[in-house]
DNA sequence: AAACTGCGTTCACGCTTTGAACGCAGAGAG
DNA sequence: CTCTCTGCGTTCAAAGCGTGAACGCAGTTT
């Protein structure tokens, strides 16, 4: 299942270094083989990035995998989408870790 | 699966609401009635938890999940792991925010 | 008595993820 | 040139996991 969170960082580790792997880009993103493949898949299937064949300084063939100027600009949205979603999650942490916090003080007087 | 999340959340709820019905527990936990029924009987297998049968006042069969002095003990302990395991969480997503931060900054040069 | 309610329990189902195995193509060794 | 080796994307059977409808039970209400 393709998520924002992988959606993002797909995007943003493919930008960064587009004749990654998929097998990099698995270990990167903490997933299998299988899952970095559909993922990379739905993406293209979508038009955000598109995966070329080309022949590198040695002949050998390799794969590069391109963000589409639809996915560049989605990758900006879904990263501005991803912030405001992770500091929302920040917020809720410190609201949480301090709720932890006075749980642990109010332990002291059991 | 249980998780420390869930181990923390569950011994929390039932500490502060013995008389908890599994299907509350779920809704409040965001999750399924089979999964909290899991994870109980998980804590109960273990012994930081016990399953108590009584009459309440009006002679009604009822369940009460109570900690036993393990369970206390250790909700004591994965609290404070929790905690950490939160502060990690926090740095890490302060990190990733400030990152977030400066691409979208970046994206002003392209 | 019969219907209803709310409890814990079960488990078939469906969805997701995994990673071993495959075919392919270039590189390197003999 | 031929054989082996390596690393690529791709596949898919198997495993993992969560879901929630359905069940039996027991007390309550009609």
């Amino acid at each position: 299942m393709l998520t924002d969170e992988y959606r993002y960082k797909i995007l943003k580790l493919v930008q960064e270094k587009p004749d990654i792997s998929q097998r990099e880009l698995a270990k990167a993103l903490g997933i299998s083989l299988g899952k970095t493949n559909f993922c990379l898949k739905a993406l293209a299937q979508v038009g955000l990035l598109k995966v070329s064949n080309f022949r590198n300084s040695k002949n050998k063939l390799a794969y590069m995998y391109v963000l589409t100027p639809t996915g560049i600009e989605h990758k900006a949205a879904v990263t501005l989408n991803f912030l405001k979603l992770k500091l929302k999650e920040y917020e809720q942490l410190a609201g949480e870790i301090e709720e932890l916090r006075s749980e642990i003080n109010a332990k002291v007087n059991d």
